[in-house]
DNA sequence: TTGCACATGCTAAAATATTAGCATCTTATC
DNA sequence: GATAAGATGCTAATATTTTAGCATGTGCAA
């Protein structure tokens, strides 16, 4: 599984590809107003067009217009991008990501209560051999 | 905090920085031997300088050769990082994240339970209000 | 101190990414 | 069904990235 944050994509791709999975899918319009120094529609009509090439997307028509979807799944690519981050940042370490991500700022009490909730479930429901 | 992975970056450049995060520091047989679809050795040293005078890099010399060092530290760069991941697939939950971390495979029971323990200790340690 | 191995400095060519423009098609509305 | 608004198809220019090559410097060992 190959990760299209770091391998392949050029950097407008990358962009696009991240507003994509993180509206779910996307017109042309959608894409050129999320993108930083937006450049015209034009050029934003033609990366769709090459991320739908390598296989990235895929569009469907809407009356006039397409809208694009990804073709991997979001959660998928989820945990691939985490996988590539854990590893470059956290010593592939699981606990210092998570580590990173409670530290960082305001995470409230009732959210780490479901934190605890959660490994505590990981613990019952996965039991190792 | 702008995140060299999804701004200004081409893919090279990217795929350097990874490799330098990753080992902390390197000298360009270190990119080099680390770096996907091995471009030649004048190539990566190109990469590397443009990389110093963007502001990414820093070298410092090592005998006859540089060895290169990220300008941001590692645990800010990972933070952003990880921050920008959260946003694009998880809907800005930290709680999605942690789920997609602990379901993602081999977490044993122990590494569970320091996670338990972290998290508790976010509880007690960063007090709101 | 000379020569070899291996490093960098610099310049420029080649490949790729990014962009815009014009022609054409579609949809909704009058 | 004519028309205007707004979408895509296609082609080509421009900018950036990626690459290699040759000249030069550095350190170590004979």
């Amino acid at each position: 599984m190959e990760d299209y944050r770091t391998v392949k994509l050029s950097r407008r791709e990358r962009q696009i590809m991240d507003i994509i999975y993180q509206r779910g899918h996307a017109s042309v319009a959608d894409v050129l107003e999320h993108l930083p120094d937006a450049p015209s529609y034009s050029t934003v009509r033609a990366l769709l067009r090459i991320l739908e090439e390598k296989g990235h997307l895929t569009h469907q028509k809407d009356g006039a217009r397409y809208i694009y979807r990804p073709t991997q799944p979001r959660h998928q690519a989820g945990q691939s991008a985490l996988k590539q981050i854990v590893q470059t940042f956290f010593d592939k370490s699981i606990e210092k990501t998570v580590a990173a991500l409670v530290s960082d700022a305001e995470v409230s009490d009732e959210e780490l209560d479901r934190l605890s909730q959660l490994i505590e479930q990981a613990k019952k429901g996965d039991p190792p051999s």
